[in-house]
Order: structure tokens, then sequence, then C-alpha cells
DNA sequence: AGATTAAATCACCGATTGGTGATATTTAAA
DNA sequence: TTTAAATATCACCAATCGGTGATTTAATCT
């Protein structure tokens, strides 16, 4: 009897009693180093996505990353492209009207991102990666991300501001940072940030609030006023 | 003639010519230890601050980190301690009139912490090193970088801005985390940033414009409207 | 000058890193 | 049933990591 589990269970056809796909299976085990990468990426970060560390969350030996993939950053780097980390900012998501020149969708989008980072730890990982070091990888990536936000800028604000176009984009581009820093510093740091306790639901409501109000005063003193 | 000079050398006399102080001193290795750990620090960031590399630069012996300072950790606490980041931001930095409610000296310390994190690669190394790991000295230099901030907010904007002072809290702490983020950001991926070239001298006046903006609208609409 | 002590170097340790050639095992085809 | 090919494992490599005991070198004191 024991005999014959353990046969089944080198043979990859039993887990928990119940069979499974057969581990000798070539996109199988591809998906489980991908896999592999993810968890390691979200638990531990950028860090540990070391060759021995992959292969053993997997549950299989390193050399099949060099025989799938060629080498880990392939790995990687197909694992990160896979992802869409940007789908909640495409124009798209949410089928608004923009006749307010995209205020409102602005608003909800920064807050959306706000919370969307601070509870995604894979997304965090992946910013403070791509604050870190440079990969191929994480440019194609970045390049994404500017490309959606341009659709954005190009066809709802730049029209809607004008001359003064450039200038909301650099107001979004500060919000947008420091909403990726907060997130990020208050993950490992403590959560006090300019007397703000982002670890705290009151905090992080003030955050929100202070993002509404700084949209609200940007549509209103950026429309007319020249320069 | 050529054995004189090896002597001197070798007896840490000569430099260059020039004799200068002797090698086989403890306060001057302890020194040069430090110095190490910054150079790397600017040059590499935290995470190429191995015991080897800091040897290695300072040229000596590894066992000399343990000898002095007991531990790596010791020994880069202490040169992160030894540092003041934050001295740019200090009340008395700056004699401003703070008759405003700190307007003017808000604006003037977030275009000044602007360029320096910019210009400032070691600044940059220990705000990423900061994202990235949970160090005791870290923590240290965290907690003083909050109490040289809760001085300025309690005896000028807090009054100033009474109830709605925590909404002014959580505005000035996005405009820091963005002021963070888009410099980190633009050193080590493409600079280009919500359409914003931070690379260029025209995309970063439109960040200082843009901050100065947001603060102005800030004292306009938070002194007076309730909630 | 010789002895004492502080300062610095050297040689080595076990653990871990990325990477590979040889080998074993399982599946599928003949 | 034998063979061939795909799949996976194993054993090992050189380089580097943090860390330490033994030793050598240089400065200081008598």
């Amino acid at each position: 009897m024991i005999v014959l589990f353990l046969l089944l269970a080198k043979k990859g056809k039993m887990k928990d009693g119940i069979s499974k796909t057969p581990s000798r299976n070539k996109e199988n085990t591809r998906q489980r180093l991908l896999d592999a990468v993810g968890e390691i990426l979200r638990s531990e970060g950028y860090q540990a996505l070391k060759v021995n560390q992959i292969a053993a969350t997997a549950g299989l030996d390193k050399k099949l990353i060099y025989n799938y993939f060629g080498s880990k950053d392939n790995l990687v780097g197909e694992y990160i492209n896979s992802k869409d980390f940007w789908s909640n900012v495409k124009a798209d998501s949410i089928p608004a009207d923009f006749s307010d020149g995209g205020k409102n969708f602005t608003i909800e989008v920064l807050l959306q991102q706000f919370d969307f980072v601070r509870t995604s730890a894979e997304l965090q990982k992946v910013l403070l990666w791509r604050l870190s070091e440079e990969q191929p990888f994480l440019r194609l990536m970045t390049q994404n991300q500017e490309n959606v936000g341009e659709e954005l800028f190009k066809h709802v604000m730049d029209p809607y501001f004008g001359k003064n176009a450039q200038d909301y984009r650099a107001i979004t581009a500060i919000l947008v940072a420091g909403i990726y820093y907060l997130n990020l510093y208050a993950s490992h740091n403590g959560s006090i940030f300019c007397g703000i306790d982002l670890g705290e639901t009151a905090g992080r409501e003030k955050i929100r609030q202070a993002l509404s109000f700084l949209i609200h005063k940007t549509y209103e003193g950026l429309q007319d006023e020249p320069k």
C-alpha cells in the first residue's frame, strides 16, 4: 500500500489523493517555473529571484530553467511580460464621459491606483525593482505604461488644457509618483510620513482627500490662467 | 634609491612623493573604512556594500572591519548616523518670516529638496535603501526626518491651517513623496514620466512650476474652506 | 638595542552563488 | 519488446559571500 502510494507519487499522478497533470510535461514545467517566479517576487522581492531559489520553489531542478528558458533573465522576463500592470488605467477600463476634461476619471484612476498599489505586493515589488536595476524587460514594462498614459493625455487632457497641457502632465506626474512612493514607503518603513499614518484608515483617507483636492484645484486653476 | 622609495612607501609615509599620515593608525583606518562605505554607496548603492568590497575600496584587510566596528552593520550604521540628510529642511536653515503660514518657505524647501535629491547620488541611494530593507540605522534616520518635519508642522503650518492641518500634511506628504520618486525614477529608468522628460531642463522646470502651483492653490483653498 | 603591544595581513573556513556535462528516468514510437 | 527521444536529476565546477584564528609587521616604551 505504501509502496503503491510512493510509486504513484513519484510518477506525479497523485497529489492529496487526486490525480494531477503529469509532471513530465514540458508546458506544465515551464508554467511551474513561471509561477515560482511570481511567488518569490510577491513574497520576497526581486532580490530573492536566484536560480536555486526559483528551482526549489517550483520543486524542480534548476537545469530546467536553462533548458526551457536559456537563462534566468529570459525566464523572469517572460514572466514580467505576461503581466499587465496598467489595466486599470486604460481609457476603456471605465466607460466614462470626458466632457469634464477627464477630471472625474482622473480622480477615479488616481484613487484606484492608490489602493491597487497598496494592496498589490507584486506591483510594489516591481516598482521597487524598476528603481533599483536596469533590466530590458522592465524597460519594456515602463514603455508600456508610458504608452497607456500617452493615449489618455493626448486625446483627453491635452485638448482640454491646451497650452497648459504640459503643466497638467507635470502635476499628474507628481501625484502618481507620490502615490507610488507613499505605498512603497509604508510597506517597508514605519508607516508615518509627514505625520500621516499610512497604516491607518484615517491616514489613507486624508491622502485620498488630498489627491481629490489637488486635482479639483488643478482643473479649476489651470484651465484659464495664462502661463 | 629604489629601495628607499619602496621602503618609505611601505611605511605609508609617502604618496606622490609627499608624506601623509601614517597608515598604521587606528583612527585613520577607521575613517578610511567609513569613507569607503560612502564611496561605494554613492557609486554603486547599498547592494554593493559587501565586506570584501568595502575592505578592497579602503585598501585594507576586511578583518579590520570586525576589529574596529564589530560587524559590517555597525560600520555602515556609524556611517549613516554621521550624516545629516535633512539639514536644508530645518527651520533655522533659512531665517524666513512665517507670517504667510510658511507658504513661501514651503515652496522654497520643496524646490530645494527637488534639486538636492536630483543631484545627490548618496541621498538617492539611501532613499532607495530605505524602501528596500529594514535596517535599524535607517529607522533612526527616518525618525530623524520625521522629527525635523514635525517641528515645522507643529509650530508653523498646523496653527495656520487649524482644523485642516492634517489635510495640509497629507498634501505635502504626496508632494515630497512625488519629489523622491520622480528623482529615483529618472536615475534608473528612462527619464520620461507622464510625458515629462526629467532629464531635460525644461521638463524639470515644469515639475518645479507644478510644485509651486500646487502649494499656492493649497494655501488658497485650504485656509478657509470647511472640510 | 631589545621587549612589549598595537595594527594589519594572511590563510583558511563553510555556505551560497550561477552555470554545465553526464546520467538517469519516463514516455512514445517502431 | 526494443529503441529513440524527450524530460528531469545528479554531481560537480569556479567564484564569491561573511567571518575568524594564527601570524606578521610596525610603533612605542624601557
